[in-house]
RNA sequence: GGUCCUGUGGCCGAGUGGCUAGGCUCAGCUCUGCAAAAGCUGCUACAGCGGUUCGAAUCCGCUCGGGACCUCCA
């Protein structure tokens, strides 16, 4: 196996990946919390890592990929007060909590399915692990990093800072978190400024919560992360994942708990994905700059020209390092919406491709490159820059202007098959076979005619025909061996 | 206010101390009855000012612009 390079946030700097049990390799990343739909941030993300976890499979590692879904204890702020998110939604919809988690994990998936991530291998969800939850949080007060404070538990920042260290992931020292100007408002029940809940008192009136040691309430939102992965993963395990804005908060409490817990770093390798943008600034659910996936593929919204189908848009984010913000324009959709169909026609010139005797190119050294791209950090923009090397050269020798042996063509098929279509998760937009057969006959049967007229110069005729065909959506192709058409 | 990231040609976006990524757009050419498609060619950039170096878009400093985190968010 070749050596993969992978940043490290936890190091700052890019490292070969040497998994702690190969070929078997734990990677966890941060799912939703499934209060309300999913929006293209977070898709973003999750098709990082499909692709990531595609790749990682694809040379050869075993993957047990973790990815949670969050359904109970994510308080909106750090507040010992008041519901949790999906009791808030629950209360406003009118219906019970566990409805609002069933209607948007299906959406999720659906998303998801769009998208054409694979699922993960395990997707455990918080409501599903409260007991093991509350044994980590246990453990943690009995390693006298937490305290309780009327029925709701704290993580004692600077208690654990002494042993220690807490601002690690995101390079920083306790004394420059502590700095910060911010106003301790509602927060009396803490002794430190830092300190987070790992279990939250609830009022009977709360309609999510569970026995504890400490009486009725609800877990925090960091715990079932580092409970989750532990139980599936290990206590050490190779790659955590999620998006950047999880970095300073929610995976700093992560590596916290777990530490204090095991007095091990829980992970090898943290890496995080960078923000969407829209108009330059971050799309978030509370700057409402977002828009739906649905809304992205219909084009219903007002920052939308058109709609854009899920690969394009899969491709328009692969064009784009996972680490680099990505900045939603309909310019820059709609250009590489036509360079990935470019793409997609080349690997159908490539099916019919005829074979010389002679090869006036490199591809296995093409190929190569293919690798060392997604080996240096999975550098998807660099892979695509190389497919579309490839792309000429199939175009090319359809035209006869170089040439390939059967042996290029094959690793040519491969080259698409392992990089466009496994790797990074493409695949060609679905058509309703029954009606493209017989769509094709329709249209082939007009091209006849048309050819027809071209044979006895009645250009007229064959041009309104193309125009008419045009017109309707159809583009035409005429080649020597005939015309071709495509929608 | 504190911490950090970033600034690339018409647009989007990679990247390494020296060998012009790639896509889209635009112009020209080849092919074609004309187009389209495809191929070829051209448009050759790294915010500004200093410094290090034989050589910097790539390293350092300053200035200006953009953004993130510190508060729920992938």
């Amino acid at each position: 196996m070749q050596p993969l390079f992978l940043y490290n946030t936890l190091t700052r700097k890019k490292e070969e990946f040497k998994p702690i049990k190969p070929p078997l390799v734990g990677l966890y990343v941060c799912g939703p919390t499934v209060y309300s739909d999913v929006h293209l941030g977070n898709c973003r993300t999750f098709i990082s890592f499909d692709m990531i976890y595609r790749y990682l499979v694809h040379i050869g590692y075993k993957v047990r990929y973790v990815r949670n879904i969050t359904d109970a204890g994510h308080l909106e702020g750090d507040r010992d007060e008041g519901d949790d998110k999906f009791a808030k939604k629950a209360k406003l919809e009118q219906v019970e909590p566990m409805e609002i988690v069933q209607k948007y994990t299906v959406g999720f998936h659906d998303v998801m399915q769009a998208f054409n991530n694979l699922p993960p291998s395990i997707e455990p969800t918080a409501t599903g692990h409260i007991c093991e939850q509350i044994e980590m949080i246990k453990e943690i007060i009995a390693k006298g990093f937490a305290y309780v404070v009327d029925g709701t538990v704290y993580f004692d920042v600077e208690k654990y800072n002494k042993d220690f260290s807490y601002g690690q992931l995101t390079n920083r020292k306790l004394e420059e978190l502590l700095e910060g100007t911010r106003e301790l408002s509602g927060q009396d029940e803490k002794r430190g400024r830092l300190d987070f809940a790992l279990w939250i008192n609830a009022k009977p009136e709360t309609l999510m919560r569970w026995p504890s040691p400490w009486g009725w309430g609800f877990p925090g939102w960091h715990i079932e992360c580092s409970a989750m992965s532990s139980k599936y993963l290990g206590d050490v395990f190779d790659i955590h994942g999620g998006g950047m804005d999880l970095q300073a908060t929610h995976h700093t409490n992560e590596i916290a708990q777990s530490q204090a817990c095991n007095h091990k770093a829980p992970v090898n390798y943290w890496m995080h994905t960078n923000m969407l943008t829209v108009n330059g600034a971050r799309m978030s659910k509370s700057a409402g700059n977002g828009f739906l996936p649905g809304e992205l593929f219909t084009g219903d919204h007002p920052l939308l020209e058109k709609g854009y189908s899920p690969m394009g848009v899969r491709f328009f984010m692969m064009q784009t390092h996972y680490h680099s913000t990505l900045d939603f324009s309909n310019e820059a959709l709609q250009a590489s919406e036509k360079g990935f169909e470019r793409l997609m026609e080349s690997h159908n010139t490539l099916q019919t491709l005829k074979a010389g005797t002679t090869s006036s190119e490199d591809i296995k050294a093409l190929q190569q490159k293919c690798y060392d791209a997604m080996n240096d950090d999975f550098n998807t923009p660099i892979l695509i820059a190389h497919l579309f090397e490839a792309a000429r050269i199939v175009n090319s020798a359809n035209d006869n202007k170089l040439t390939v042996t059967q042996n290029d063509i094959d690793t040519l098929k491969n080259i698409y098959q392992h990089f466009v279509f496994d790797v990074m998760g493409l695949k060609k937009e679905e058509e309703n076979s029954k009606t493209t057969a017989v769509l094709d006959k329709v249209i082939h049967m007009v091209l006849d005619i048309r050819n027809k007229a071209k044979v006895e110069k009645n250009f007229p005729l064959s041009d309104e025909i193309r125009n008419k065909l045009t017109d309707a959506g159809v583009q035409i192709k005429d080649t020597k061996e005939g015309s071709s058409w495509k929608i």
